[in-house]
DNA sequence: ATTTGTGCAAATCGTTTGCATCTGA
DNA sequence: TCAGATGCAAACGATTTGCACAAAT
């Protein structure tokens, strides 16, 4: 899978592929696989992870979602579906791509191609509801 | 309008503002504006500029927009639409709302209401055009 | 008189980088 | 052998904060 994406299979990026990829579709932040991979033995060091995560992106494998308020994010899906964020939180959600339709996509100004289209609806907790 | 907004109106809040709404909508990182307003010679500090557009953008005067690779922007439009951001440049621009439509909103989660939603449509320079 | 804003510099947070070392091709 | 990856610690940019002073109510 690595050597597919153009990458260099190494350990520590294999570490990091498989509890990646392993199981259902996932969001991270680089600090939470930090955590997690330190859980689980896997010698590695923040600025690695950083490294990893941004190489990932870059060959496709991963998709980037900057939110406001939180570091960036890391979605394991990487079709082109928009997202909840649940304010002063770290929890980032899928929409299905289903549940919301745009109509007609706006002209892209001349010389210029599109890149990507990111769609985030904020979400805060309902007054009362501690 | 300071008044309005419940905020006490100084003479740094009152000159931003003046740079801010005298003339056509308009982006803004909180860097561009500490230099606008030295040019101008506003007597302000970098860290008031910044207290002030949070200031504003929490009394609805402004609205934050988050983009991915560039300081945050600070929208004198603050109706909900969406835009265009050239990647590797700090160009912001609005869509306006009519080139977009949303033909259905996702349902939000139990428990949480919806806090804004934020599109934004990445741009890159067509290759070939220098 | 009291509250709130300002300025400065220092602190913070997330992230990147320089460089020496190691490792996979 | 050698480009590319890693680890550490230091550097970095954007933003916030603590505190003394000034200005607004």
């Amino acid at each position: 899978m690595l050597r597919e994406a153009g990458l260099r299979p190494t350990a520590q990026r294999m570490s990091l592929g498989a509890i990646l990829f392993s199981g259902c579709d996932r969001h991270v932040t680089a600090e939470a696989l930090y955590h997690e991979a330190v859980q689980a033995s896997v010698p590695v060091s923040l600025a690695t992870i950083y490294n990893t995560l941004n190489k990932f992106a870059e060959a496709g494998l991963l998709r980037q979602v900057i939110v406001s308020g939180a570091p960036t994010h890391f979605d394991t899906n990487t079709s082109n579906h928009p997202h909840f964020f649940v304010e002063n939180t770290n929890l980032l959600l899928d929409i299905p791509a289903a549940e919301i339709v745009l109509e007609k996509m706006p002209a892209v100004p001349d010389g210029f191609e599109s890149a990507g289209t990111e769609i985030v609806v904020y979400l805060k907790r309902k007054a009362g509801c501690a």
